[in-house]
DNA sequence: CTACATCCTCTAGCGACTAGAGGTGCAAGA
DNA sequence: TCTTGCACCTCTAGTCGCTAGAGGATGTAG
């Protein structure tokens, strides 16, 4: 029952103060309790809260899908179905960012392989910005 | 010597309509001339340099690094070296996401295979993501 | 008792747009 | 000629997930 300040929240969930007045004002974390001079007094169940945030925020996982989580493990006799299939949709996510990166990547790789170092007018990276014709992929 | 309406514009470079006005507004794209009724009529080479920024921002190339290209682009006797490091520094980043995409993927990849689809106490999507012991890569 | 760190609330800003309100211009059909 | 209806105009405000700063209160160590 021991009561944690937000500063020392902040550092054993590693999601900043400001961060954290946030969340709970979009209604993500409960308001927690307050001590006599109307500072946040925390508790264990907050902070693994936090942490649990912090976590699905670093794999990418939106505020609402966060917010679902959340729900989900409100209640454990539920099926993990909904859980499932967010993180599914998030891994489709993170697979067609994976893949449009790699294409961006060999063009820049050929920008900067093109390029002479001499002047703007033979510089292969202008040029191609110049005109999507000279693309590798044209996807995009 | 065709003038061009916004609309158009939009069409053939491919960047809407209030983005083009906003790309003005913030200084990205020089004001065009306008007709008798006040309406936007753009040339060739207004054209051309949206086609440059659009091809640049599907690249990932940020608006200060465009306005710095588009610098580079309108004296082409300068030196490439700019726009090489611009481009160098792009490929860095893009190199850099997908590596920390890749790690992403194939925790979301654990989570979704150990997900017995059963209650969500033994889920371990939400399991993980409680616990960041669990996952497979501590860099993040 | 006095520093000084930490806390409080509130507002505004970031990047790169996007959406909507409320009004004007223009081309084509009746 | 009139009217319909789309495209255009400006302006403000909203998006997402925070972050920064002002201006003031509280808590703690020396």
């Amino acid at each position: 029952m021991k009561k944690i300040t937000i500063g020392e929240a902040a550092r054993k969930s590693g999601v900043k103060v400001p961060t954290i007045r946030y969340y709970e004002g979009i209604g993500l974390l409960a308001a927690p309790s307050r001590s006599e001079g109307n500072q946040r007094a925390y508790e264990q169940t907050d902070l693994d809260r936090l942490t649990f945030i912090r976590h699905a925020r670093e794999l990418g996982f939106e505020i609402d899908a966060i917010r679902a989580l959340l729900t989900l493990q409100d209640d454990p006799h539920q099926s993990c179905a909904s859980a499932d299939a967010i993180a599914k949709a998030r891994l489709v996510e993170v697979e067609q960012r994976i893949r449009s990166l790699t294409a961006l990547k060999a063009e820049l790789e050929m920008m900067v392989e093109g390029c002479g170092h001499g002047r703007v007018d033979q510089c292969r990276v202008i040029e191609v910005l110049a005109d999507h014709g000279q693309c590798a992929h044209h996807g995009h």
